[in-house]
DNA sequence: CGTTGCTTTGATCGCGATCAACCTAGGTGG
DNA sequence: CCACCTAGGTTGATCGCGATCAAAGCAACG
């Protein structure tokens, strides 16, 4: 109960309800971590949830510049969307067990439900702020505020300001928020310096002091 | 039909369809250019659907800095979310009839209706691609890069590469591109002096050379 | 015509990118 | 068990894009 997203190879704690059938349909797919699960332009007949690990979804531009767009965690689905191809790349960040269903069907049957539907456009609309959160921050925060806000978000993930866990590496952030390698882990050593957060290994890390995290989320430079 | 998005006191030409009940119910509410919709943290209680003219949401910081997350132009609805309370704050660009609907009524006639269900998910769906394309362009790509796309969408929109209107303020552009007022007019100067677009007034203007505005997007600074 | 708000242009500054080493942990083979 | 290798992470020096500060242009309105 304390370690929400612990993940690793370890079941589904909670028991599926008696299974619709779009569930019974399902098949399972393992993943390592760094494989691809689909690249952007391939024929979207499935889509997934992750049932254990962890991974990321981005594009790539022209140039080789990434864009981290989003990371799943357990129990969120992702690879849907009103295209029949997939619009961007999916990748595990960690080993990673997906629940895979027919894109067509599931689609079907979410339709059909107003139970499934009305989960779906909750879903849907949680993520819609969840990316407008993002857009934000990187047309309009600083960088330290960024990568402030980024733990913050990370902490209450994992329900816990101690021994907050970084699935993802540092280049994944920098893709995520928009920065370099370099700056992230500069910005992080100057936080570790002021006493802000701590942090044994490179990717796990506590947050002593929320309230200052809090107040360089928000833009105050000082303290 | 040339002036798709033709914005103002005109009524609108499409008939409606043989309304269900969701739309009987629904009021319309008129905006002046410039007033607000409704405030971030507002009750929820109404949902909106722009029928004549132009709107924003936006977000503002605690130091003032505000994002532009979307533009709402004819037909496209706005104000609804997981949320009881808007997350963001809306406001009219160009006087505005709006049709609205009571937010609990809506949703539950959306659930109910697997035909509506689906609409909505797909506008969710599309609404979603299109924040992450936003995310992209923030992100990784140039000032240049993006007010170019951001050229290229306004007048996919408008379906036209002459006479492309720009309802927003440079304003409303900077803060929706990350960027602020001064640099939106100095890249907009620029691809006027190399010809690639070309305006009369500040409102308006034309896309000579569509192939060198698609290849500042994709980042090619030359030319 | 003067006022007001938006737009444009110019000069300078600073944040975060870039380029370049170096460090560290984890894995491999002798 | 240690020496080596490698990938990811950290630190330092410098550069340049876009922000900031400042002022002037310009169009719509009374």
């Amino acid at each position: 109960m304390a370690a929400l997203q612990a993940r690793l190879p370890m079941r589904n704690p909670v028991p599926l309800q008696p299974a619709p059938t779009i569930e019974t349909a399902s098949v399972i797919r393992r993943v390592k971590a760094g494989e691809t699960i689909y690249f952007e332009g391939d024929a979207a007949t499935c889509c997934y949830r992750v049932v254990t690990g962890f991974a990321k979804e981005y594009s790539i531009l022209e140039d080789g510049k990434r864009q981290v767009l989003d990371f799943y965690g357990i129990g969120e689905m992702f690879g849907i969307s009103q295209s029949e191809s997939h619009l961007h790349t999916a990748e595990a960040i960690t080993d990673c067990t997906l629940r895979c269903f027919q894109r067509d069907a599931w689609l079907h049957a979410v339709t059909a439900s107003p139970d499934l539907s009305q989960k779906f456009m909750n879903t849907l609309m949680t993520r819609l702020h969840r990316s407008r959160e993002r857009l934000t921050m990187l047309g309009r925060m600083s960088a330290t505020a960024r990568m402030a806000l980024f733990l913050m978000r990370l902490a209450e993930e994992q329900n816990s300001e101690q021994d907050v866990r970084f699935p993802m590496s540092r280049q994944d952030i920098g893709d995520h928020l928009g920065l370099t390698i370099e700056t992230v882990c500069r910005i992080l050593t100057d936080m570790k310096r002021r006493g802000i957060i701590t942090g044994s290994t490179a990717r796990l890390f506590s947050i002593p002091d929320m309230d200052a995290l809090g107040l360089l989320a928000h833009g105050d430079a000082s303290i």
